[in-house]
DNA sequence: ATATAAATGGAAATGGTTATCATTACTATT
DNA sequence: AATAGTAATGATAACCATTTCCATTTATAT
């Protein structure tokens, strides 16, 4: 078979994948790191044609697949900007947690990562999250915080 | 043609959906009379359903239009609770703004609304939003915050 | 009442995501 | 190294919420 992918040194996030019960497989190697090496918030079928380039024995609905179970094991955050698809972000990366927040343009769609302002926000953030918890007996596991606007350029050209 | 609604008076909203250069019709009457009398989050297709019993002359194609036209207008506001169908939520009712966040259980997918710590919220939400505009030159109109977890009876049968 | 642009509904198309299913690849055990 | 059992895979078809099309109707200003 073309496009098989010798496997590599163990990665740092094989040990939460195996620990779920998932097996390593090239296709799984091949997603994660495109998504590690992206700069921007890919769509499924933006991870399927990059992987699809090197190693064509990778197809969409194995993309589709693994992202989900990288969702649920909590290495993949799934966004919706809006644009009618979906979009996957890694959770963390080699050096760990990498925890942001978006800010996204109504006009052109354009997303902005931020981090700047996610200590004052963590804090609110957690208390809140107890007083939601005890007051709804909700066990919050997870938030989602977004802006939106106009970003520079569709402010400026309106 | 049988499911004629007759006008009523001038509703609260006409004015604002005038202004806008939109006309005002029957079925978008009808659409905004469901959403004022919902109680919990509805989808398009659950809309179109309560309108069109009461008058069969509102297909879904108009609902699909009438809400994208409330929402820009911003009289209503489009959720993604993760179900696979956007969620649509009027933004005011006739006594005014009724701003609150959501809480959603991963599990069973109900949806919580909350604003009892919207107050302290706003008040990090406007100087972060302060901040971010001037970093990023970005002009801030609206945020979205979201809980994720599980919520009570979900928690309790794990 | 008339003119004009906007709104409408039904049917068909769209397009991202899922389900199916036969085949293949891991992994542990002999 | 061969085997068995299970998980993963890819190609295709199905799904289904939302859009697009277009001929017809309606709201609103004159
Ligand atoms: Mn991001
Ligand atoms: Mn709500
Ligand atoms: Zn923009
Ligand atoms: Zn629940």
């Amino acid at each position: 078979m073309p496009g098989r992918l010798g496997r590599g040194r163990p990665f740092w996030w094989h040990g939460k994948f195996k620990g779920c019960g998932y097996k390593i497989t090239a296709g799984r190697d091949a997603i994660i790191e495109v998504l590690s090496k992206a700069d921007k918030h890919l769509s499924a079928e933006d991870i399927y044609l990059k992987v699809h380039s090197v190693y064509p024995g990778v197809g969409l609905t194995t993309v589709y697949r693994t992202l989900e179970i990288l969702v649920n094991v909590g290495l993949v955050y799934k966004f919706d900007f809006g644009d009618g698809r979906a979009r996957y972000e890694l959770s963390q990366d080699e050096e760990g947690e990498d925890h942001h927040h978006h800010l996204i343009c109504k006009k052109c769609n354009r997303v902005i990562d931020y981090s700047d302002f996610i200590e004052e926000e963590a804090e609110l953030l957690n208390k809140t999250e107890k007083g939601l918890s005890k007051k709804y007996n909700f066990e919050i596991t997870g938030h989602l915080i977004q802006f939106y606007g106009l970003c520079e350029k569709c402010a400026n050209r309106k």
